[in-house]
DNA sequence: CGCCTGATGTCATCCGGTGTCATCACCTAG
DNA sequence: CTAGGTGATGACACCGGATGACATCAGGCG
């Protein structure tokens, strides 16, 4: 299926990235983006619903990580349990090759609120599909919510930790780490 | 200071939330907004800084309320006590006035990605300024970021119930409740 | 060779958002 | 009463994100 140059929409994503580096994500339009990955502005859109989106890929992959990994989890985990494993699985992604274009994206993301705004809309969609997995097992409100909730927090947590350490621990341990931390803090609260 | 007719930035919050009611978010352009107001499309942007934030009125106000609710709690009362009493401070602003308004409002962000956006970007200043609050008061991590985030799902919780129930409980009384639920749910999480 | 298909380019258009300057109503000094 | 002064608003131009319609090109296939 592929002619002209291929791998269109990684140029796209790598040019992207570049150049809101170099410049910041404001200062750069979608026009230079394409041209930098040699296409054109209506071929940037055929491949992202929207500039912002160029910057989020893979995140359907990391929902759905999430979600079997909750769903496979053995029949008698606690959902404790269940998230604790699916944060080991998910750790398979974030290998040390990864860990370079995290620390790019990363400062890009957090100095503008556009971007920020997709990053938590995404990180709605990571927790959703945690819950739903979660109450397929049975799970009943409100216990699922925090379930969910928490693990995503744990989530964001080692991928703090494992951006700044760059990567001298594995993410997997740093993840459920977190979480252990998070259970812990339950208590108090009060 | 008041010249013209007066309530300028009311009257287009008035019009927008009828006209997203009428044809929808998307369907409805800046100018239809302001013509229905009696003013011109840069005066709207004159006060709000995009068309999405004249949804987004009193957020500020709100996450004032949860600071200064936090802030103000007895010296010995635990994380769970300040937030549960700040959920009841809140509770002044949910008045069965504003019902009618929250009942309107909410369809039309539910049905808009880019409005759950920004809703999500409110949310999470809210949360961070819980966080900060509870922190002033020496409550350390990670115990700290749980105590806001189910402070902050306890909140949504009641106003989801709230808007569903038609205030027939005050809401104070709900978000109290949903966030006792929360804490014994946590205790099921294995 | 000629048709079909899918990816890309070209062009036009809409709308959100902003900078600039003019204008108008009200206020206050004299 | 008049002359500015001030702050809100209007008018206009412009940029860039986003989309629709149509053309074009490369390769597969009969």
């Amino acid at each position: 299926m592929g002619r002209w140059e291929p791998n269109a929409r990684e140029r796209l994503e790598r040019a992207a990235l570049d150049l809101f580096t170099e410049r910041g994500y404001d200062r750069t339009t979608v026009a230079e983006i394409a041209e930098r990955a040699g296409l054109t502005k209506r071929t940037f859109f055929r491949y992202f619903a929207d500039k912002r989106e160029v910057l989020f890929g893979g995140q359907e992959e990391l929902t759905r990580l999430f979600s079997e990994g909750i769903a496979g989890s053995p029949p008698g985990a606690t959902p404790f349990e269940a998230v604790s494993g699916a944060l080991a699985a998910v750790a398979a992604v974030f290998t040390g090759e990864r860990l370079a274009l995290a620390r790019q994206r990363q400062p890009v993301v957090a100095a503008n609120t556009d971007l920020l705004e997709r990053e938590l809309l995404k990180r709605t969609k990571l927790v959703a599909g945690m819950h739903d997995a979660l109450a397929a097992r049975g799970v009943g409100e409100p216990t699922v919510t925090v379930a969910a909730e928490l693990g995503c927090l744990a989530f964001g947590t080692a991928f703090h930790r494992w951006i700044e350490e760059g990567n001298r621990r594995e993410f997997g341990a740093l993840a459920v780490e977190a979480l252990d931390e998070l259970r812990t803090a339950t208590a108090a609260l009060g």
